[in-house]
DNA sequence: TGCAAACTTTGCACACTATGCAAGGATTAC
DNA sequence: GTAATCCTTGCATAGTGTGCAAAGTTTGCA
């Protein structure tokens, strides 16, 4: 379809308009940059941004990384205990994104302020958590536990970040065994008692 | 401070934008509709529209109800188990919301099409999920675990939303039972294989 | 009651956002 | 090498959101 070299430009391109948005977010909020100023910083003209996100928190959030198939596919036809194959899951996850701790620093940093961006990347999210819920949908029986499970993974990530992001010289790996800790230790107190 | 007729008109106004915005909104999404439309439908001029809200995706989103401080006191105090505890503080909440339908269902609508305002609701939810947070912690050790405590609480009222307005003839307390049920269950397999 | 202070609404001006369109430039396929 | 395709850009334009000042309301107090 699209040539290889096109492809190739695109993607740089838009980590550049991203980069771009970060770095001018670093020195004021995101409300008073103008999408002039990010396109002069990337590089390219006014029109042309627009041609790559909707709006600048847009730009700023970026293309975040899925939950990559493979992993999905491990969960899926997973062996170990439930709470130990999603969070083989998570860990992978991180992987990823412990590659770029720069862009996610930059994007918790707009997401602290920016409504619009924190929706666009909540958008994201659902999207995430809708597939994790359909691969969860394998190994449990009620959906309703599918999507509290689904959930449960998806903001462990966006808490961990948050918490690695607050705590001084905690790795995001970390941050997310101690977010993942704190979520087994609620469930045991959610589960241990009778409802009804 | 502010006098008692003042206020009353203040919450009158902010409560017609915010029916007219929704009421338009029923109709084509909020993108396409101009700040212009809402003002006249709600009988003020635009400029005063931009003194009730700073754009229109608040206008929809208005002033949800918070937890109520009794309800956040019974939690603190509570005697029963944690869930139960958690469970009664809900399904007083939901009492609150039911009395509004109208509004949830609108709500609900903006939110399924509209980013800025997911982000707009998430905002004042993290605000919700804090408060419910500090009061968790006065009845777990660890704040993380208040924290994912927090968040599956407040979630499960967004959860229960989405539920009700995608199946016919549930009632919002219905399907709050369900999506409880889900997540006691999610805890359930989460809590009982040991990760280590 | 009547008047001054406080507050609200409104119109207007203005900077910024975001999109459609069409011209021009670069890349691709053959 | 050339035609088709895609990308960038400038320009025009509708809409957003804010500061400011004038006009209108409400409030508190004599």
């Amino acid at each position: 379809m699209t040539s290889p070299l096109r492809e190739r430009r695109r993607q740089e391109t838009a980590r550049e308009i991203q980069k771009a948005t970060l770095e001018l977010a670093m020195q004021k909020s995101v409300e008073d940059i103008t999408t002039e100023e990010i396109a002069a910083a990337a590089g390219v003209s006014t029109r042309t941004f627009f041609n790559y996100y909707p709006n600048k928190e847009a730009a700023a959030i970026g293309h975040p990384p899925s939950f990559s198939e493979e992993t999905k596919d491990a969960l899926r036809k997973g062996t170990g205990s439930l709470a130990a194959d999603i969070k083989a899951l998570l860990d992978e996850h991180m992987k990823i994104l412990v590659r770029d701790e720069a862009i996610v620093r930059g994007v918790g940093n707009v997401l602290r302020t920016n409504e619009k961006a924190r929706g666009i990347l909540d958008g994201f999210l659902v999207g995430e958590r809708r597939a994790l819920t359909e691969v969860l949908c394998s190994r449990v029986e009620n959906r309703q536990t599918a999507t509290a499970l689904a959930k449960n993974a998806v903001d462990a990530i966006g808490g961990s970040i948050f918490l690695w992001e607050h705590t001084e010289g905690m790795s995001l790996h970390q941050a997310l065994d101690v977010v993942w800790d704190g979520l087994i230790d609620a469930s045991r107190l959610l589960s241990s008692s009778p409802t009804e």
